[in-house]
DNA sequence: GATGAATGAGTTTTCATTCAT
DNA sequence: GATGAATGAAAACTCATTCAT
């Protein structure tokens, strides 16, 4: 349960770099390259979405020339996708691993909850999303992969986490799925949703991130929060 | 606080009606033309997005021919934004009046909560949501605009809402603004996400709505609630 | 049986030329601008070849904008089956006629022969000749209508035309389809394969083809020819 | 008249072989090697064309890699002509050989059309012939050598053959040459033109192959047989 | 004032050829 | 001497926009 799966995704991604570093890789096997092309998609793709970035774009940005893109990728869907894949996992291992360590519940969900929002609402990663969730039309199973590996995955690890609170006494909520949701949700209330619509409001988003988890954990122990968990509540 | 304030929104929508019904229009000054256009743009961009649907695509969807579009709309981005700020209005306002009704306020946190996220989470809804924030790059004004005629000016009324309900002495929230973020947001926990980033759940997000909302309105009274406001919560 | 029925193939061509010159025409309709990108691209193919012509050299060639080829004509393929459709026609049409003329039997197998010759020895000709050949492997049905619309169809008019000759006692042909082809493949014996393969043997092809028809009748009357048309055969 | 003369073609072919048998063979010098090339161009080009087949179809076809076609030939048109003239003499040997046999004229020359005819209208060598005339406009050399290797040497043995028989007095021809071209056209009359514009009709060739070849020989020597070499006509 | 045929810049993708390994 | 990854020019085709009718 605690253990990462990525292999539940289609996309293998890398192909296995030969321990000994080899002299020469079969097309579209260098991982180095393909890195490299990923780097330049990520960086023509974030700064102009999908559709409005050309291939020409990715070449210039990654410095490699047309056909070798299309040596490693077969097409621009596929390499879109495969950026996202890229991406997503690594974004989300740290965020995970924040659930596992051994925290007073109140810091460690205060803890869990800012690395969330910071990374889920930080520049890059809101581009990433909105052009995601605009593709999704056309890629419905890379938008559903995402979420699956995403916030579905945040859901099951803190769902599992309130569940061994409520066995140890410490939090009374009815559901410990819909709670985990509902955190999830609230340690970027207002933040994320803007962020997805507006641009940055300059320097603003650190304070109102620490605010805002503050808030949500205040909230979710005011409601079922018991014993020790309820300690430094007014009531 | 209360009152409409349209104007502040660049996109003047309708040019100047003549006061005296004319009985030929200015060149792109017909409003029923300009509504047609309006809607056959709607059908292509939902079905297609924005960069996907082509302008031949909304002329045969609106029925006009293409110079009549470039007689309204300066070029496609402008027609875009114009359809988004026509649908935007007519949007939200059916679920703000909600906030207006004389209910208990547990019913009326539910009746709105239910229809703001059923509004949300409808396929066309989400799609135009999609088709929106994918375009943020290329067009922030817009969805700064959509973000504060929308969500913003929900949190505003609510959060009026509850300013009034702790000087009644029935909720006791420590900051009103942040608890109608958060209500906002939970309102439509784990749906709104889920369905920005796939396809729909056949026939789910109806039930799960109303249990997410029920939980929206417990969680918050729990934390909050003073006097009957707390009614029915068993602690 | 005399009647031409070009209605046979499907490519049905120039769409009707309304006979009141229409000031305006519909969207790929215009039966002048039409004319004009064939005429471009048979300058263009025969020129290059099918595969080795680019629709910018056709564009170039025709005088009209890329785009208006590609409303006119579905796709490279499509133009070059109308191209080919539309030359086709016009060149049997007045070859066969010439069977249809009122001479002696010898008279008019050498004017018909030679005129069939020229025609199908001619630059032009053996040009869009060698391109349907080589492209035949990738569009079947365009090889078979031009082999059903051209040879197969002197082969039918001739092998009438030897019938009635042998009913008029003038002719001893066993098998009159047989001779026909024979005979069209008498005519330019010798002239056509050569040409398929090589270039034009300066001045050398108009002797050439007198002689070989003057060879082909004679070598039919004297194997088949009765009566009459044995006049003139030393034998 | 009887001596092979490859000497006269620029394609000199196989480089020099060195006289001693060298253990290592220069840079594109290796026969086997040269020869695995183009047997994996004529499987790539025979089955695509000269244009559709890739030098990356070739390469997999012949098992070798891109570098090393490029040591061997030029560039792609040189390695297509390297293959039509190495195909091209093989092809016509045989047939041409079957003319030296000793047999009663009517014999060897139905011997000697069936087999031509079966060659030229088998599939593999229709395809063949497709593309080379296809390429006529791109490689006019190469179209050239086809026919004075191929038809025009023919056309030389066969003349040669009809003086002998003049000479013998089983045949009057006023012109040998010319009947060796109308006997040439008259053994696939019908059938390779056909053949060169359509797919085969399943199963139907070779029936049609013997009796137009019957059919020929009847002809010609109903035209201008003398003495035994009319024994069978009914006149 | 409305129309829609024409435009041509720009898109994705292919592939003959080269040259570092 | 052989290899095959990388190259980049060029191809087919699209579509937002214009302007003559």
């Amino acid at each position: 349960m605690t253990a990462p799966d990525p292999e539940t995704d289609p996309e293998a991604g890398t192909p296995p770099a030969d321990a000994a570093p080899a002299r020469r890789h079969a097309a579209g096997a260098d991982p180095a390259k393909r890195a490299q092309i990923l780097e330049g998609a990520a960086r023509a793709f974030l700064e102009k979405g999908f559709d409005a970035a050309s291939m020409e774009d990715v070449r210039r940005a990654a410095g490699v020339s047309k056909g070798t893109i299309y040596v490693y990728f077969a097409d621009k869907v596929e390499l879109f996708e495969a950026l996202v894949a890229d991406k997503r996992d690594r974004m989300f291992a740290d965020v995970i691993s924040l659930l596992e360590e051994d925290l007073p519940l109140r810091a460690k969900l205060t803890r869990f909850g800012e690395a969330l929002s910071r990374v889920l609402c930080s520049e890059d990663v809101i581009r990433a999303q909105r052009i995601v969730i605009g593709a999704v039309a056309r890629m419905p199973g890379m938008g559903e992969r995402f979420y699956r590996v995403g916030p579905s995955r945040m859901h099951d690890r803190l769902a599992a986490l309130f569940e061994a609170e409520v066995a140890a006494g410490r939090l009374a909520v009815p559901d410990a799925r819909m709670a985990a949701v509902q955190f999830i949700e609230l340690v970027s209330a207002g933040v994320w949703r803007r962020r997805l619509f507006c641009g940055p409001h300059a320097g603003v988003e650190e304070a109102e991130i620490v605010r805002t988890v503050a808030s949500a954990v205040e909230l979710l122990l005011r409601a079922w929060g018991r014993g020790e968990a309820r300690q430094g509540l007014d009531d």
